[in-house]
DNA sequence: AAATATCCTTGATTTAAATCAAGAATCATC
DNA sequence: GATGATTCTTGATTTAAATCAAGGATATTT
């Protein structure tokens, strides 16, 4: 079992992007999400699993991936906190693209895409999604720019700035393997630009795999 | 000027992803949407414009492109007929963040955000825009899959089939310098792996920049 | 406190893409 | 069908990231 417990406590499901929602209709579908927590290194699903639910991160770091030909790793994105993984739940054929691997021990809140698609008639429900759907192409489409950053160092700082930009947290927690995987560096290139970049300033290391951005307007020069 | 006719014909303006639509919408939509044609090289609009409509490209091929630190171009996409560019439309902050350049002479409807939420409350609407979003979705998700391939001609062929997935035409066509944008390579090197490509019977050239694929699986392994 | 696993650094070498440069093919226009 | 613009090819050289390899630092577990 990947997951260790299971509720339908709904002071923990308040779902996040359906703020505007009206009370009954949030009852409701507090009701049938499900809480469930994970532990570091399992899976939420894997490739070709077939999904059918949309998972709501509450507390923690899931990762998107899947394996090149030369059997790499490679990272479609990293989520966390209040982010929603909706990824493919509607695109035709029912295999899932990608697996989905928690960084941390994660909480999630599951909900069917049949019991969503209850209270769609619900206009703020909607303009919602509507919302998180537009967010989450606009994040992809700056992914796509990161990653058509050519230099290395640029890379890295564009991917920084990318991550701080959605993260509140302080101190970001990416391992050299992650960061390696999601900009298409090894990770020994990582160490030795992040290291230049330390050297010059922009950011510091904070305990194994912190990393906390001291010149926000400095790393906006790479992109 | 960038386009050089303008109107409301409803015939042309019909919306693709918007079918389920009833009929008495439609028309509305119809009567709203707007029709242009943009010469090649033209702009629908430039990054930093304040952009309130989304553009349904009837014919012709757009691509939307931010500059880098360096100056160099980067493509977050390129988009073909009855594709939508809706990227940006519901972020915070008016400011667009890309340009879209016409690639070819191109036929648009544009339609008013505003216009377009008035009929949100139809359930088909809204069904058909989940839809299409998380069809966007999708497609940047396989982008970033594609440039997360580190060997460059690996990254070529990758990319030639996800363009392909996406057209219906036969032909793609596909300048060197338009690749080399979109996967983060120079045209020299664009050149040489194509040729590889061809050499080996994966792909064809047909004319000045016109790519067929002969190989469709076989590309496949390359990813 | 020791043992183990995870994560990070650093140097030497190899390798392949970028760069530089010149020219050729193809298409559009008059 | 000649002119010019755009797009593509090809070779020589440079350069920087990948690779290989070994060891060090930091956390976690027992």
């Amino acid at each position: 079992m990947n997951y260790c417990s299971n509720c339908s406590d709904s002071d923990i499901c308040s779902i996040p992007f359906l703020d505007n929602m009206p009370e009954d209709q949030k009852k409701f579908l507090q009701l049938k999400a499900v809480k469930k927590i994970y532990f570091k290194k399992s899976l939420l699903f894997h490739e070709g699993q077939h999904v059918d639910s949309i998972y709501i991160i509450r507390k923690g770091r899931v990762k998107l991936t899947r394996f090149d030909a030369s059997g790499n790793e490679q990272i479609v994105g990293i989520f966390s906190d209040n982010e929603t993984i909706w990824e493919g739940l509607m695109t035709k054929g029912s295999k899932f693209p990608y697996s989905a691997e928690c960084l941390t021990r994660t909480t999630v809140c599951a909900l069917k895409k049949d019991e969503l698609m209850k209270v769609l008639d619900d206009p703020y429900v909607m303009l919602d999604i509507l919302a998180m759907l537009s967010q989450k192409l606009h994040d992809a489409n700056e992914r796509i720019l990161v990653l058509s950053v050519k230099e290395p160092k640029n890379r890295l700082a564009a991917f920084l700035l990318y991550r701080k930009k959605r993260s509140s947290e302080e101190v970001m927690q990416l391992t050299l393997d992650d960061i390696a995987a999601s900009i298409s560096l090894r990770p020994e290139t990582v160490s030795r630009k992040l290291n230049e970049l330390i050297k010059e300033g922009y950011i510091e290391k904070v305990g194994k795999s912190g990393i906390r951005v001291l010149d926000y307007d400095g790393l906006k020069d790479f992109r």
